[in-house]
DNA sequence: CCTTTATGGAACAGCGATGTTCCAAGACAG
DNA sequence: CTGTCTTGGAACATCGCTGTTCCATAAAGG
């Protein structure tokens, strides 16, 4: 019955995810129950509180490497990577919230710079001309996260489609980033 | 002596606005000892949490609304305008975190759609072609505040000046709300 | 000098979240 | 069917935050 036991265990990481995105202050009887789940059984798995968030920041950084493979940075002009970067990236749904109150949670423990294949992805833009050159490295990752999380939020609070956000999300941060004609 | 009672409930509000930007879920413990206060003398002055927050949110609508006063959204084209707002929001300091994550904490129970006054701002950017018409008002919004907060954290993690992160927040703000020459 | 005012510390009860233990019930495999 | 696995509920102690009361101290003002 050990398959039981992965599931449960899956439920309940995906159900904190969802709800410490919304509310990172929430408690484990909020997160039990969105998993479905007793709090004795979160217990079960999770002793303390620090066990579950240490579980959600392996998963968060698990998905994140996922999508981060899948917009092969290293391709293309820098501004066509940073928009395929955008687009996996958006696909993290609620992990978005999570990653981006909760700096640090998938990261193991490097807290300092960027990532070194995000470093060259920009400067490859900042020499081909497709990234303003202007813009620190480290900007254009705080703009790129900063506009993913206004998408999402955008997505909870209007009507709008997830599609039509995700082209809001590149417009303004293709633009962003574009060389000043100036 | 009633100037000192003035004087202490203000420092309470300021310290208030700069622990909650930090941290949302922080203690009445804490902002008393941010403001160098007792917490009784706190507890003096506001006897709920909720008299704080009511105070904070009113100290927040009025710096907020000085700030929109002095941007004059009326004059020049929309782009231009949405450059001085910009520039005056940045000025609010660790009350930018606290707009940020507390949406709605200087609104006088608005909650929906924008100010006005905003509006009108955009939708002239819109005509005057100085804006994206693909852009809806409310992601405009979206797109300025999180530039903000971003801006806002960006200041604390690194060692850039003040005045170079207004221009990192101007550059792209710029760049994402321009007509797209494509 | 003496009163009023403002303050901070100590102590206390209440509350919600946390973490633990124990037990009963249901599901599944042999 | 029987034993094991998994679960959920109830009860409990603990902890930190909250809100209150009481008292001592120090400064300002008459």
């Amino acid at each position: 019955m050990t398959g039981s036991r992965a599931r449960t265990r899956q439920a309940i990481v995906d159900a904190a995810i969802e709800v410490l995105g919304r509310n990172p202050a929430a408690s484990l009887g909020d997160i039990a129950a969105a998993a479905d789940v007793g709090r004795t059984t979160l217990h079960r798995y999770f002793a303390e509180r620090a066990d579950l968030l240490a579980a959600v920041g392996t998963e968060a950084g698990a998905r994140l490497d996922r999508a981060t493979a899948q917009a092969r940075m290293a391709e293309g002009t820098g501004a066509s990577a940073v928009h395929r970067l955008c687009q996996e990236y958006f696909d993290l749904g609620s992990l978005l919230s999570l990653i981006f109150t909760e700096p640090g949670i998938g990261t193991g423990s490097t807290g300092g710079g960027c990532d070194p294949e995000f470093t060259a992805m920009v400067e490859r833009g900042h020499r081909d001309g497709t990234i303003d050159p202007e813009l620190p490295v480290d900007w254009v990752q705080s703009l790129i996260w900063s506009q993913l999380y206004a998408g999402w939020a955008y997505l909870a609070e209007t009507a709008a489609s997830r599609h039509e956000v995700l082209r809001l999300i590149l417009r303004t941060v293709d633009g962003a980033i574009a060389v000043k004609p100036g």
